[in-house]
DNA sequence: GTTGAGCGTT
């Protein structure tokens, strides 16, 4: 089953067009200005919103860009899709969120990554994606689990790889520089 | 400028 909530926005491969277009696979360095100048060219732009990491302070890599008519956003989608920005190929469609969660009280863990989960919003035993939301009390997921898991033990990529052996190589004896100052 | 894939917590 679906939640109800979000049944009237569609799923990832079929999003409900509307006024507001999410925007995948930002450089981090991106600004929300940046974002804004270039989707303001398809009509008025109500707010950019690049979605901050509350740990780190850092961009997640994707933004909300709120437009104030839904034909400007379609055409924005459509020429934006596809288009480089600070060297990352970015994905635009509508958003199926339509603003950010509403504050709870009590201390928000983040999204817990580690749990598979379907398209449906719905992870392998049923729970709806709010309810990692909160975390009251006793159960549910760890904060190292946001931050960690998948990442440490998951072999790095041919990009990574080769930066880390020009990084190591850099420091060869092989190489006369390593030992000498002019 | 940490890889990569990602739908948001004023």
């Amino acid at each position: 089953p679906m939640s109800s909530r979000r049944r009237h926005l569609g799923d990832r491969e079929n999003p409900t067009p509307s006024r507001c277009l999410g925007v995948f696979g930002l450089s981090l360095y991106t600004t929300e200005q940046q974002i804004n100048h270039i989707f303001s060219k398809y009509g008025p732009v109500d707010k950019v919103q690049v979605v901050i990491d509350a740990k780190t302070g850092r961009s997640r890599g994707f933004c909300f860009v709120y437009f104030e008519n839904q034909e400007d956003a379609k055409v924005a989608k459509n020429e934006c899709t596809g288009m480089e920005i600070d060297g990352r190929r970015i994905r635009v469609d509508y958003s199926i969120t339509q603003r950010a969660h509403t504050p709870t009280p009590g201390i928000y863990m983040g999204k817990p990554t580690s749990v598979s989960r379907g398209d449906n919003g719905y992870d392998r035993r049923g729970r709806d994606r709010d309810d990692y939301y909160y975390r009251g009390g006793g159960g549910g997921y760890r904060e190292r689990d946001y931050y960690h898991r998948g990442y440490r033990h998951r072999s790095p990529s041919p990009h990574y790889r080769r930066r880390r052996y020009e990084r190591e190589r850099s420091y060869s004896p092989r190489k006369s520089h390593a030992y000498t100052h002019h």
